[in-house]
DNA sequence: TTCCAGGAAATGG
DNA sequence: CCATTTCATGGA
């Protein structure tokens, strides 16, 4: 096992781990203690993630990060935790109004995520009217069924499986998982993968609004589930997934965005969020899941 | 019991 | 093109 430490100088506002890694944007972490949610603070807290066959720990640790490995996972973590991004210059940049106030005062250290994208476009295709603990019981299933093994201090760990080993699964072995109508969704999007009938590499290089297009070939993937594979999976900073959490805060709080449909919407609400669009929608998000307003 | 969850696909106009 | 209906599952 390796280890080593992330310093805080080289994390420009630092992170908030827990909250990052626990606002629904991947679900891909594991809490040492097994406790999910918002409520406990992360300092000193592990968590555990897969990497390219490797398993990474991260821990808070004086504003920077505690890291054990089997590999070094230094530059693995700066991309999917988004530690180069400048918070505070992205913080003072988000737009000035009532709801995105509350959530900035509330959540510090939130950072977008970048993680690897085939297990968040099947972690999302799953998302469709579940629930967020949910969505991660069924992806960490998926591991512990499908996904090929990592031995790791006395315990094993489960990568997340390959798109050919779920297009092996049958719809009736994926449906006993609990996947419900998703069950096809993700069997047939596992073989368009495998056989190469969605050029998924091509994607980040365009722009934004055909990319939201492309991703919608996949089965059980439309705009929504598109929008958050880009913002989550991809590095795009301008989608706001429409989902219901921000549809009713469009409602609330920006009625004057409300438009017919869904690309409209999108558009007229993205002006409305300040430069990184995706970036503000985390800190909304998060913020009306877990009970805020804008007091 | 009833309602709802980070929606998408199928159907009907 | 837009609007409505259907689709599983589990927790509150």
């Amino acid at each position: 096992m390796k280890s080593g430490h992330v310093p805080a100088s080289s994390i420009p506002g630092e992170i908030d781990l827990r909250t990052t890694l626990e606002s629904g944007q991947t679900f891909l972490w594991q809490p040492e203690d097994g406790s999910h949610g918002l409520d406990a603070g992360s300092e000193g807290e592990w968590f555990q993630t897969i990497a390219d066959g490797e398993v990474i720990e991260v821990s808070e640790r004086r504003g920077g990060l505690d890291w054990r490995s089997t590999t070094d996972p230094t530059a693995t973590l700066r991309a999917r935790l988004g530690l180069d991004a400048n918070l505070p210059d992205i913080r003072n940049a988000f737009p000035d109004e009532p709801v995105v106030e509350a959530a900035k005062d509330r959540f510090t250290g939130l950072r977008l995520v970048t993680e690897p994208v085939v297990p968040t476009l099947f972690s999302f295709i799953l998302s469709a009217q579940m629930r967020i603990d949910r969505i991660h019981r069924l992806v960490t299933d998926l591991r512990e069924h499908y996904g090929d093994p990592i031995e790791w201090r006395d315990t094993t760990v489960h990568a997340f499986p390959t798109p050919e080993r779920l297009a092996r699964a049958t719809e009736r072995e994926l449906r006993d998982l609990g996947l419900g109508y998703r069950a096809p969704y993700v069997k047939a999007t596992a073989e368009l993968l495998r056989d190469g009938g969605v050029a998924l590499d091509s994607v980040p290089s365009m722009p934004y609004e055909d990319a939201r297009d492309a991703l919608t070939e996949f089965v059980g993937v439309g705009p929504k589930v598109s929008d958050c594979v880009l913002l989550f999976g991809m590095g795009f900073e301008e989608p706001v997934p429409l989902d219901t959490w921000i549809q009713s805060a469009i409602a609330e709080y920006f009625p004057d965005a409300q438009r017919g449909s869904y690309g409209e919407t999108s558009r007229a609400i993205r002006s409305r969020l300040g430069p990184r669009p995706g970036y503000t929608q985390t800190y909304v998000f998060t913020h009306l899941r877990t009970g805020g307003s804008a007091e």
